[in-house]
DNA sequence: GTGGTCTAGACCACA
DNA sequence: GTGGTCTAGACCACC
């Protein structure tokens, strides 16, 4: 499940663990009473502090998505995909309208941004995947 | 030209100023030999320290779109459209990969996306608003 | 690796540290994931702001040749050991160029130039030293 | 003679041109009681204020190899040959020490630099001729 | 007046 | 403790 975290981002690894999770609840790959992998084990498998984990899953909590028991784990909250969806898209339509304007700004017509979509979707590219380097260079947060 | 930074915005106004001069660029509105208004004069009008603006400058010269000539002014490299234009565009590409892999991970369909995306494009909207940070607000509770 | 650096150089001091890194890569001193001493050890170490040393460390990711992981440090890219020597040399190559242009200019013969080059690979002069300025010494009079 | 002036340079344009004519001189292109083109002339054909080539003109004036007449205009000393010739050269094998301690530290062999500086010889490069943009940008100072 | 460089020090986000 | 960002202000080189 957390094989799209990419070190290397401008994105805070704590904050591509938290968008996974969330992401999956919203599409259904995760459910109510599922166990998410410890702390320890998501440490060692991306090689990062185990405070990093502990964040995100600490924020998760507050935000009411899930909740631990004390030696068993941490584990997904009841009636959490309808909440988590529509918080997603918010934010996601948050990202489409701030991408279409700098798209916009740049002199980009409809089509080309209608074109690269569909492709886009066709693909299986990742998120958090780095686009081509020299770009990711280029690109300050 | 500077009139969509944003100093309450995530993104760092070094960082605004660069993406609105590259657009700028791109979109052909600043050409080759022309001069960018002075480190000063940006500083005075957004109300900024000259440091953040002669870094956003720097940073340009850095990446060889502008030149400087001390006590003449900063001036567009010649022959940067095409590049500017190909490094904004894929830029662009790549963020809206990022996006559409989150909007597929959260289970969003092709039609959603492109539904929105019509509907930014027919808005006004400018880049570097503040998307809509639901979670954001949650964790500060 | 800073052993060379020159605070009495004409050299800015940022671009002398940009310079020692980008050759420390290309000469494979520095490795893919290698990490950076950090920007206060650098500070203390040659007594300079701190600042300074972020300039320069913020100079190389921008050229992609490093990437910066928050509170973890800075770390060398992937596969810029090639890209690094090539520009390495370009930039060398283009010194030459011009220190040559130079010296025909002034009536040099080829086999001077051959001459001297060949003593200063002999000798163990550290780039960055002041070279001889009998003109600027003569302005100041 | 002043064809290689490059406003793009980092290389200040007053020394640019300073330099110009202490080649010239150093190499015979300009003897004892030659005349140098005026200030206006220089200023107009470059397309750069005259107060920059009037403080190069000062600055020759002041090492003592022109002297001016009023309303005549400025010329070329006595003996200033051997003086040039030989202040030219130490410049310029400081140079050398610079670019040559560089390309050690990047790794290079003495044969390529010898390889580089033969085919220099050959070509027609002038000084202060940009090299490839790429490298310029990199290249500072 | 222009930009270039450096310092000192603040506050923030992240690990 | 790590780097990121910004401010304030200094001094210099150039035009």
């Amino acid at each position: 499940m957390l094989e799209s975290i990419n070190l290397q981002s401008n994105v805070a690894v704590f904050a591509q663990i938290e968008n996974e999770v969330r992401f999956a609840i919203a599409s259904g790959q995760l459910g109510a009473g599922d166990k998410l992998p410890t702390v320890r084990a998501v440490a060692e498998q991306l090689d990062i502090n185990p405070n990093t984990v502990a964040k995100a899953y600490r924020d998760l909590e507050i935000m009411g998505l899930v909740y631990s028991r004390r030696g068993m784990g941490i584990f997904i909250c009841d009636n959490v995909e309808a909440k988590c969806q529509s918080e997603c898209y918010s934010e996601i339509i948050g990202k489409i309208h701030e991408v279409v304007a700098e798209a916009k700004a740049a002199g980009m017509r409809d089509t080309d941004v209608k074109r690269i979509t569909k492709k886009c979707f066709a693909s299986d590219t990742t998120p958090y995947e780095t686009p081509p380097k020299a770009i990711m260079a280029l690109l300050k947060k």
